[in-house]
DNA sequence: TACTCACAG
DNA sequence: GGCTGTGAGTA
């Protein structure tokens, strides 16, 4: 007889318990230098091209081709080339300041930290494919960070082992073992709490894990029961899965397959590039204890928590013995916890903790349970976005007053329409932040200030330009009133950084009701636009008069037809040469809009345009026509 | 709500 | 070291 009962298998179907069921299968599947890979495959280079993605001069991800040459990600450039002469080293897409869109750098190319703002736009994007395969064959999947995400795959081996499953084509042989538990549980030939039958014969060899089985050093590996079977199939799906990535988008991952989620964050870590490590739960203390990791290698406990844990438990330094060393040393539970709380007390005369007494027994719990192995935590689907930030670290003088603040603003604001639009798109949901905040950094780290306030959607109806205004109007009196309190000690700031938070997530198409069940919003199915219940008239009145005023700036220009003047901007030119030039400025600007996802009839703000708008909104009101005809007007 | 800090990749 | 992100704490 087993020693899980049917409850404990037929969990593994329901979302809320699979995780916590004593039969609970769980993946981790990690990119491996992720930003390098993805620049290797969009610059159409080879696996085999010692490919480094860069950020101004430091190296943010180092290929396996370039690690070959001792590289690292804490090389400069210079030196990566030292160990490589050939290197490939690709610098990250860039927006120009005061642009809205971003730029792929040519390879050979490293644009100016002064006025460029790096855009991670193409990593995120790749990121959320990948996302999109898992998805695609598993109902509940955890984004963990731009390359990296958590499978429950409890469904999906129920419906092996219980079912008919799509997702692993089983052979004859392997059906034929599982013939007589399917039957069982079709025809209900079981009470919940009954224990289940042996695992069929041959299962070993009829459902071999795949991958970096860990085990015993030289001594041979058995099915026993259930939880061996679970996570080898899980092993198979993991394999499919991350086979899928890579005919889809030619990306390695490495990957660890366990019954929690910190088990096999930690095995996906063990063996890279290209790898799965399978822990079965009675090779976890083999795992553990190989020598390789150390209390502070478990999520959460990387910083200054895990080192004071570590103080607190006497934990032998260097050695990588702190796990097992708490798990030997506290066999029991309330023995952990008086411990810590013992030496809690008396090292709190000298020292202030970064948590409190009291949270010491629910500390050594996870501990003790960290440590064996058995620290389970459901899989979340995480919501879509909580904020969404753009952000530049300036040096010099990139940003030395509020005129250059509001440049930057203006790529921020572009980026972060951009990005969610991209997301709206994809998720087929409507993002609408509630909050937005603006951050300034000088000199010295610890001193950063920030001013944040309501981002109200005002218009019923809003063209992505609409909305790219409103997100810079919004953030320039916030930037305004900073610098009104700290311009004499602030400049040359050191950051700039704008946030949009708190976002409403609706579906598209669906209508959310307010208190008075009555529809709040309505949606056209088919319509890209936002539509929101109007806000107050003053606001509106306010917008009106601005997109007003522009729309007539435009009509102007347009009336002079004795001059050359460009039909897309609008902008003059005194002979056909300088027009044809700045044709060319053009081409290349669409083309970067193609990539960035904007369908090229809409009207987007050009350069120009947002120059005058940057100068109106910080010369604080709607200025008169006459003086925003003067802007578009060429310079000589 | 507004702001700060810790942790992570 | 630069650029993001999340969650918790504090007033």
């Amino acid at each position: 007889m087993s020693k899980f009962t049917w409850r404990e298998l037929l969990d593994l179907n329901d979302k809320e318990k699979a995780w916590k069921s004593s039969l609970s299968c769980i993946g981790h599947i990690d990119m491996n230098a992720f930003f390098a890979q993805v620049d290797q495959v969009r610059y159409n280079l080879s696996v085999n091209d010692p490919v480094v993605s860069v950020q101004w001069s430091s190296i943010i991800a180092v290929s396996y081709a370039a690690r070959k040459y001792g590289i690292s990600r804490l090389d400069t450039l210079e030196s990566a080339r030292v160990k490589c002469p050939h290197l490939v080293a690709v610098h990250t897409a860039t927006f120009l300041k005061g642009e809205r869109i971003w730029k792929s750098t040519p390879l050979g190319k490293f644009p100016s930290p002064y006025e460029h703002k790096v855009s991670l736009d193409p990593y995120r994007r790749e990121g959320r494919k990948i996302l999109q395969i898992f998805q695609k064959h598993c109902d509940l999947v955890q984004k963990a960070s731009v390359d990296e995400s958590f499978l429950d795959l409890g469904r999906l081996v129920f419906k092996v082992l219980l079912l008919d499953s799509d997702e692993v084509m089983l052979n004859e042989q392997q059906l034929e073992a599982l013939k007589e538990i399917k039957a069982m549980y079709k025809t209900q030939k079981y009470s919940i709490d009954d224990q289940l039958p042996p695992i069929p014969k041959l299962s070993q060899d009829l459902f071999p894990a795949i991958g970096n089985v860990i085990k015993e050093e030289g001594s041979a590996f058995i099915y026993t029961d259930w939880d061996d079977l679970v996570i080898a199939i899980g092993s198979m799906l993991t394999d499919m899965m991350r086979k899928d990535v890579f005919t889809e988008t030619k990306y390695f991952t490495s990957c660890g397959v366990s019954n929690n989620k910190s088990l096999s964050k930690i095995a996906s870590d063990f063996k890279k590039p290209d790898t799965q490590t399978i822990i079965f739960n009675k090779a976890i203390n083999i795992f553990l204890d190989n020598g390789c990791f150390e209390l502070t290698d478990f999520w959460t406990l990387g910083g200054n928590k895990g080192k004071e844990v570590l103080d607190l438990l006497e934990c032998p330094k260097f050695d990588k013995q702190s796990i097992n060393h708490v798990r030997e040393t506290w066999p029991v539970l309330e023995d952990l916890q008086k411990a810590m709380k013992d030496r809690y007390v008396d090292l709190s005369i000298f020292q202030k903790f970064t948590f409190p007494l009291k949270d010491c027994d629910s500390m050594c719990l996870k501990i003790f349970n960290l440590t064996r192995g058995s620290w389970k935590e459901p899989v979340n689907s995480r919501p879509l976005v909580k904020s969404m930030t753009s952000n530049k670290n300036m040096r010099g003088d990139a940003c030395k007053d509020l005129a250059d603040c509001a440049s930057w603003l203006q790529v921020f604001a572009g980026e972060l329409e951009l990005r969610i639009n991209e997301l709206q798109e994809e998720s087929n949901k409507l993002l609408i932040p509630k909050t937005i905040s603006v951050s300034i950094r000088s000199e010295n780290r610890s001193s950063i200030h920030s001013k944040s306030g309501p981002f109200l959607m005002g218009r019923s109806s809003m063209t992505r330009d609409e909305f790219f205004l409103l997100i810079f109007d919004t953030a320039v009196p916030l930037v305004k009133e900073l610098d009104m309190v700290y311009k004499d000690t602030v400049y040359p700031l050191t950051g700039l950084m704008l946030t949009l938070s708190n976002f409403e997530i609706i579906g598209k198409g669906s209508t959310i009701v307010d208190m008075f069940n009555r529809p709040k919003r309505e949606f056209k199915d088919d319509s890209k636009e936002i539509k929101l219940q109007p806000v107050a008239e003053k606001e509106l009145k306010k917008r009106k008069t601005f997109f007003d005023s522009s729309l007539e700036t435009k009509k102007n220009v347009e009336d002079e037809k004795d001059s050359f003047v460009c039909d897309e901007c609008f902008k003059k030119f005194n002979d056909q040469q300088d027009l044809s030039e700045h044709k060319d400025y053009h081409f290349a600007l669409n083309l970067s809009i193609g990539m960035n996802g904007i369908e090229k009839h809409k009207t987007i703000l050009n350069a120009s345009k947002l120059d005058l708008m940057t100068r109106k909104r910080l010369a604080g009101d709607q200025s008169k026509k006459k003086s925003i005809k003067d802007f578009f007007s060429p310079k000589r």
